[in-house]
DNA sequence: TTAAGTATGCTTTTT
DNA sequence: GCATACTTAA
């Protein structure tokens, strides 16, 4: 069975056990995606199931695609009719394809974070709810966490107590719930939430899904919330041919809804589980696995297992104080430097941080030290002001009642439809029960001025044009269009504000972005995309699928986007008590041992050495503040661990003496530069120059990069276009 | 109606 | 220390 070769026997019990349900603890490193691609390939080619029986549900858009690329490429399995995606994509396709029994038609909207903080705005003022007293993010964080419960508004009450503030969380929920279905749009929850309803409350379509996915497979198991555990069951409950794979001891998303019994009480939720676990690790050293088990054996709520492996290794994990921020990401800067010097590639060096916040001092280093870099998270492309808009324009077309999108753009780029005529437009959609679009086209009998009439209906035919238009244009030409009929880079050239040169390059950026799409929807179905379905695509995109891995650059990112990844070189910081434990973290029990499960995680990601960082004191806002090491770091034995000083004047003495290896950057020959000139800089990409201080190639030079930010930079360091 | 200037508050973690 | 939200002036 040459399937199996490349397996050792746990892994070929987890691929020849294909019938019953079947529980995988894997540890991390333990080969689990590796087990999880041989039993797909298993059950296609040796058992003859039809892809299109199998569903295969990874943690990201990433993880899917890797799927089926090394099924397709490694193992010649053509993965056409196969659904491999995660659990907000797979719920997307079921909700567009059975919107007849659903309060929404197939181009729904997907709000995002961002779009469902302004309806929330919109409703606080609509219904008059001071948000001093329901902080929208709390009140958001409620209401999510109830769809991830699967409790509708009506069924509220049945589930929580009936006091004052529950009443006004409830009537949030019921508007906000109403509100989305008028605009024909879900949020990410709702995906999940009408999907196992819909499972749930009709027959026929459960029917129809436990027939078509009778081989089920779940990858992450760990994070799953309790709608994602409905989902799963109505599927396989009958046929029971489940196959789950996941870590309790990397479950780290239970703030967003996971419940770590999914996978704790699973051998109770089906009958006769066949448990596999898999505690060989073929990713690191066991210096680092003994550290890691050290780390979390103090957790009290956990399925025993010890990761070994026979790697190994003289290296000792490396524990560094130094005395503050900036010495911690200089010091990390100079050590990643000593790597490459030792022609390690950048692109296998990880910096991992609890708090998007930290990132921002390691970009200083590794600027500073011409390092090339990568952040992973934060703000995402998709979600950037420029990307927004264009998103909102192409969303009208194929949904017209999302009036969030509607109202971001109806004065943008302005075409003087100020404040005044929109909320007379909301009026008058309000009173006669219209969404704002219907309002829209019959705007002259609102009553509104006839300047304003004129303005709205030259708005209304543009958009009717290019509604046409989008059923017969390809997407990238659609969007091309658009952009054009709205002036849009003039609007941003005839603004003097420097961020709006990166805005132009994002938009080029957004415009190859959907090319790529096309393309690869073609190839795949042979058939052109519809807008809806690029539209419905970037809603689910994350940062970490947008990224190129192989780029030569060091990868900065959060603990909790690094699950998953791997890295020769793993760099933990801000290893201090308030931010690993997060302050936030440190009362609740439970959430104190998820904070070390995360620790956990990022420890488990090397494959060859792990630098543990802590800084004495740290500058948050505008105050200094001492720091105490983290508890996890007290906790473990000594050792374990090697102990480096760095604090006060040691790390100042240490750069001294040791001598930087100068890594020369390649430069062009003579050259000078001019105001508008097209660089590129190997780190931040293609710019353009804005300001030139001083002479010749040395000349200081303010460069507006199409990231979006405003460097100055020594023209030596940059290449001509 | 908009642009510029000032105040505020924010930091967990993300599909 | 940044981005957003609000205030004021043109």
């Amino acid at each position: 069975m040459d399937l199996l070769t490349k397996l050792n026997p746990d892994q070929q019990k987890v691929v020849l056990t294909t019938q019953g349900p079947v529980l995988v603890l894997a540890g991390a490193g333990s080969g689990k995606t590796r087990s999880v691609i041989y039993r797909t390939a298993y059950l296609i080619t040796k058992l003859k199931i039809n892809p299109w029986n199998i569903l295969v549900v990874t943690f990201t858009n990433k993880a899917a695609r890797e799927l089926k690329n090394r099924l397709e490429n490694a193992l010649g399995i053509s993965t056409h009719s196969l659904w491999v995606g995660t659990f907000h994509s797979v719920c997307t396709r079921i909700l567009r394809y059975e919107n007849q029994y659903l309060p929404f038609n197939s181009n729904f909207s997907i709000f995002d974070s961002d779009d469902q903080k302004a309806v929330f705005k919109k409703i606080y003022k609509r219904i008059n709810i001071d948000i001093k007293e329901f902080p929208s993010a709390k009140i958001r964080h409620i209401i999510s966490r109830q769809k991830s419960s699967l409790i509708l508004p009506k069924d509220f009450f049945g589930f929580n107590e009936r006091n004052f503030y529950s009443e006004t969380v409830f009537k949030i929920y019921e508007y906000y719930q109403n509100f989305l279905i008028k605009n024909n749009a879900l949020d990410f929850d709702d995906l999940l939430l009408y999907t196992a309803i819909l499972l749930h409350d009709n027959e026929d379509i459960r029917k129809k899904y436990e027939q078509k996915f009778k081989y089920v497979m779940i990858d992450e198991y760990q994070d799953t919330n309790y709608a994602q555990f409905k989902i799963v069951n109505l599927i396989a409950k009958n046929h029971q041919n489940l196959c789950v794979v996941g870590d309790d001891d990397q479950a780290i998303y239970s703030w967003r809804g996971a419940d770590i019994r999914n996978i704790l009480n699973f051998e109770r939720d089906y009958k006769k589980v066949i448990k596999i676990k898999l505690e060989r690790n073929y990713r690191s050293p066991q210096s680092i696995l003994d550290l890691a088990n050290d780390i979390i054996k103090f957790n009290k709520k956990r399925h025993a297992k010890k990761l070994w492996t026979k790697i190994s290794s003289d290296e000792k994990p490396i524990l560094i104080k130094l005395e503050n921020e900036n010495e911690e990401a200089e010091f990390v800067a100079e050590e990643i430097i000593k790597l490459k010097s030792q022609n390690t590639s950048l692109s296998e060096c990880v910096v991992l941080y609890r708090t998007n916040a930290q990132s921002r001092v390691f970009e200083n280093a590794f600027i500073r030290k011409k390092v090339k870099y990568q952040i992973v998270g934060g703000v995402n492309f998709f979600q950037r002001k420029e990307i927004k808009d264009i998103i909102a324009y192409l969303r009208i077309l194929v949904n017209p009642q999302d009036s969030e999108s509607l109202l971001r753009i109806i004065n943008f780029p302005p075409r003087g439809i100020g404040k005044k005529t929109v909320s007379g437009i909301l009026d008058f959609a309000a009173a006669d029960n219209l969404t704002v679009f219907e309002a829209l086209s019959k705007i002259e009998k609102s009553g509104l001025t006839s300047g304003s009439v004129i303005k709205i209906k030259t708005f209304t035919e543009k958009i009717m044009k290019w509604k046409t238009d989008s059923e017969k244009l390809p997407i990238t030409k659609l969007i091309k269009r658009i952009v054009k009929e709205i002036d849009l880079i003039n609007y941003y050239e005839y603004c003097n504000d420097p961020k709006n040169i990166a805005r132009e390059e994002n938009i080029r950026e957004f415009i190859a972005a959907a090319e790529e799409f096309a393309e690869n929807y073609e190839e795949e179905t042979g058939e052109q995309p519809f807008l809806t379905d690029y539209l419905q695509n970037i809603s689910l995109q994350t940062d970490l699928d947008t990224i190129d891995e192989n780029e030569e650059a060091v990868k900065l990112m959060t603990m909790h986007n690094a699950k998953g990844l791997e890295f020769e070189h793993v760099f933990v910081v801000g290893l201090e008590d308030g931010l690993l434990p997060h302050s936030k973290s440190i009362e609740d029990n439970r959430e104190l041992e998820e904070e070390r499960r995360l620790f956990y995680v990022a420890v488990t990601r090397a494959q060859k050495t792990v630098h543990l960082c802590y800084a004495r004191t740290r500058r948050t806002f505008d105050t200094i503040i001492h720091t105490l090491p983290s508890r996890f770091i007290v906790e473990i034995q000594d050792k374990y661990l090697d102990s480096v000083d760095y604090s006060f004047f040691n790390f100042h003495k240490m750069k001294r003496s040791v001598k930087k290896p100068q890594k020369p950057v390649i430069m062009d020959n003579e050259k000078y530069f001019k105001i508008g000139q097209k660089i590129a800089h190997h780190k931040f990409g293609n710019g353009i120059i804005l300001n030139i201080e001083g002479k010749g190639k040395d000349a200081k030079l303010t460069i507006s990069f199409a990231n979006g930010k405003l460097k100055k930079i020594i023209g030596s360091f940059v290449k001509t276009l």
